[in-house]
DNA sequence: CTGAAAGCGCTTACAG
DNA sequence: CTGAAAGCGCTTACAG
C-alpha cells in the first residue's frame, strides 16, 4: 500500500523480475559492457514491462558525467542565434547529451548564472554570443569544465573558440562588390568589442585597399535593426551618396534595404548594393533577396562539439581556435556587373529579382 | 597528491573549514532551514573561499526535485518559437529552474526522445510545438511529471495548455478587414491538424458570418514561408481576386506580401489588405509594416509555469486549459476604412505607412 | 560472465 | 539549533 516511492521503477524491481542482480540490470544499459547476450536480453525484457529506463541523475553522480552540456546564447530573437541553438540541440542528441540551456539579453547576468549551470555539473559549456565577459571563462576554468566558444573568440587560452571565416567572408563581400562596379562603398558594423565585427571589417577593408578603393564610409548598427536604421540613414545622407553598403550582419542588411527604399526611394542594386552575413531565412525572401555570407552552421556547431568533447575526454588536448569556411551567397541585393549605362531615377519600382550569378 | 576527486569542493570540505556538520552546511544552502543565522555566516564564508556550491545533481537525487524542466520546441527557425523559449528560459530562472532542451524539426522523433527527457528527472515538461503525438502524453503522464502544453491543445485531459485567445485573434482581424471596406477575404491556413490554426479560422470565419460575409477564398500555406508563396499564388489567381487575407501566421503573410508586390503588382493596403498572427519582429520592418495579432508570449509562458508548477507541488490541482487574450496590433498592411474612390492601378509605388490606427 | 559491497554528494528525519 | 546516520538510485572495482 505504501511504496517507499510512488511512481519510479527502479534497477532492483527489474533485476527482481528478471532474476539477476542490479549490477547485471546496470551493464544491460552501459554501452560495452561484459554481459551475457542472454542476460541482457532477459534484463530488457523485464525493463520493457516495467517501463525501466535509468535514472540519468544518479547515474551522474556515480559515473561524474552528467551526459549534459550547458548551451548558452545570447539573443533568441536574432535568428542566427536561433539557427545555431537548432543545430547544437541536433548534434548534442546525436552523442547522446542534453543541452541544458541558459539564455540571456544581458551579458552581465551571465556572470552570475553560471556558476548555476556548473552546479548541474554539465560536462562542458557551449557559447553562442558574440559578447562574452571574461569572467565566465575563468568560472569554467576553476570548475575544470571545457569551454568552446561559437562565433566569437577570446584572448584566454583556455577558452576553445570555432569562428567562421570572418575575415575571408568580408574580402568575398569586397570582391563581389568591386566586380560590380562600385566605388564608393560603405560599412556598417555590428558591435564594436566583438570579434565577429572586427574580423569581418577587417577582411573587407584590406580587400578593398589591395583592389586600390578606400572605404568610403562607415557607421554602426549593433546588429540589431533599430541600431542599423539610424545608421543607415546616416549612411545614405552622406554626399556624394554611398552606392554600396556591407552589413555585418542580415539584420542590420534587411534595415538598411527597407531604408533605402522607403526612405530614400533607390532601387537595388541599380541604385545600391547591399550585402549582408549569416544567411539568415529572410535573406532569401523575394522582398529582400540579400546577398550574404553563410557561416556553415551545422559544420561549426560540429566541429565545437567535437571540441568540446575531446578537452572532456582526452587528458592531453589543448584548447584550440578552429575556423570554417565562409561561403558568399549570391543573391539580387548586389550587382554582377556594372551597369551598362547610367539611367538613373527612371522609375522607383523594385527591380524584380535583380541578376542572380552563381 | 592523489585526492578522490581532483576538482569539485564537497560539503565535507566546507564543513572542515567552518568547523561544523554536513548537516550544517546543507542548512546554509536551504531556502527556510532552521540554522542560526551565525553558523549560516560561517559555512558562507567559507565557502566563498572554497569556491563551494551544491552539487545540483546529488541535490536533485535525495530531493527527488530535479529543478530541472524539460522544455520542448518545435521549429526554433520560426521566431514565433524561438521567442517562447527565451521568453520561457528567463521565466524559468526567475523561479530557479533550469531548462533541458529538446528541440526537433519532425514530431515523429519526439515520441523517442521525451524518454531521454524524463530519465533526467525533469520536474515537468512544457510542449511549445503546434503539432504533437498523443503518446508523449502518455509518456509523461506514466511517469507521474505534469506537461503543459504552449499554443496548442489535445483532448487527453491529463494535460494541461495554455493557449492564446486565438478565436477572438481571428474575429479581432475579421472587424479590422470589414471596417476597411474588404469583402472578397480569403483565409490562410498553417497546418491542418492544429487547434491554433482550426480555431483562428474558426473565430475568423464565425465573424465574418456575423457580419453577413462569406469566406471568399481559402487555402493552406503549412506556416511556413514556402507552403504561402504556392498558396498566395493561387489565391492571387483566382476571379474575382481577393482583396484581403488573413493568414494564420505572420512568416505566411510575408510571404503574401511578396507574392502580392513582387508577382502581382499589387500595393497594400490599396489593392489588397494583408493580417497576420504572432506579432513577430519582421511584422515591424518598415518593408512590411503588418497588422497581427500579438500573442502576449510573456504572459502564456509564465501562466504555463505557474501551471506546471502548481501541477507540480499541489497535489489537489488538476490539469487545465487556460487562454490568454490576444491582442490586435493594427499596422500599415490592412486599411482602416474603406478608399475614397476607386481609383486603381494608378502607380504601383508601395503605400509609404498606410494608415496607422491605434 | 556475475553478484555483493562500497560509494558518488547530498538532504533530512531523528535524537539530543 | 545541531550532528550522526541513513539513504536517494545508480555504477564499478573486486572476488568469485
Amino acid at each position: 500500500m505504501k511504496s517507499k516511492s510512488s511512481y519510479g521503477i527502479r534497477s532492483i524491481d527489474v533485476a527482481r523480475l528478471a532474476g539477476v542482480s542490479r549490477s547485471a540490470v546496470s551493464r544491460a544499459f552501459t554501452e560495452g559492457a561484459y554481459i551475457a547476450d542472454e542476460t541482457r536480453e532477459k534484463v530488457l525484457k523485464a525493463s520493457e514491462q516495467l517501463g525501466y529506463s535509468p535514472n540519468a541523475i544518479a547515474r551522474g553522480l556515480i559515473t561524474r558525467r552528467s551526459r549534459m552540456v550547458g548551451v548558452v546564447v545570447a539573443d533568441l530573437s536574432n535568428p542566427f542565434y536561433a539557427g545555431v541553438l537548432e543545430a547544437t540541440c541536433l548534434k548534442l542528441q546525436q552523442h547522446g547529451l542534453a543541452p541544458l540551456l541558459l539564455s540571456c539579453r544581458h551579458s552581465q547576468d551571465l556572470d552570475s548564472l553560471i556558476p548555476q549551470l556548473l552546479a548541474y555539473q554539465v560536462d562542458g559549456v557551449l557559447i553562442a554570443a558574440s559578447t562574452l565577459s571574461s569572467t565566465i571563462a575563468t568560472q569554467c576554468a576553476r570548475a575544470g569544465r571545457p569551454v568552446v566558444l561559437i562565433n566569437r573568440y577570446v584572448s584566454y587560452d583556455a577558452v576553445s573558440a570555432v569562428t567562421c571565416d570572418n575575415v575571408g567572408g568580408g574580402r568575398a563581400v569586397a570582391d563581389r562588390l568591386v566586380a560590380g562596379g562600385h566605388r564608393r562603398i560603405a560599412f556598417l558594423a555590428g558591435l564594436e568589442d566583438t570579434s565577429s565585427s572586427r574580423d569581418r571589417e577587417k577582411g573587407f577593408v584590406g580587400r578593398l585597399g589591395e583592389l586600390g578603393i578606400a572605404l568610403h564610409a562607415r557607421d554602426v548598427g549593433n546588429y540589431a535593426y533599430e541600431g542599423a536604421t539610424a545608421a543607415v540613414r546616416r549612411l545614405l545622407s552622406k554626399r556624394p551618396r554611398p552606392d554600396a553598403i556591407f552589413c555585418a550582419n542580415d539584420t542590420m542588411a534587411i534595415a538598411a534595404i527597407d531604408v533605402a527604399r522607403n526612405e530614400f526611394g533607390l532601387e537595388l542594386p541599380r541604385d545600391l548594393s547591399i550585402a549582408g552575413y549569416d544567411n539568415i531565412d529572410a535573406a532569401s525572401w523575394q522582398g529582400y533577396d540579400l546577398t550574404s555570407v553563410d557561416q556553415n552552421l551545422d559544420r561549426m556547431v560540429a566541429t565545437a562539439i567535437d571540441l568540446l568533447l575531446r578537452l572532456r575526454d582526452d587528458p592531453g588536448s589543448r584548447p584550440q581556435h578552429v575556423q570554417v569556411p565562409a561561403r558568399l551567397e549570391v543573391r539580387g541585393s548586389t550587382r554582377a556587373v556594372p551597369p551598362a549605362k547610367s539611367v538613373r531615377r527612371l522609375t522607383k519600382l523594385r527591380g524584380a529579382g535583380g541578376s542572380r550569378a552563381a
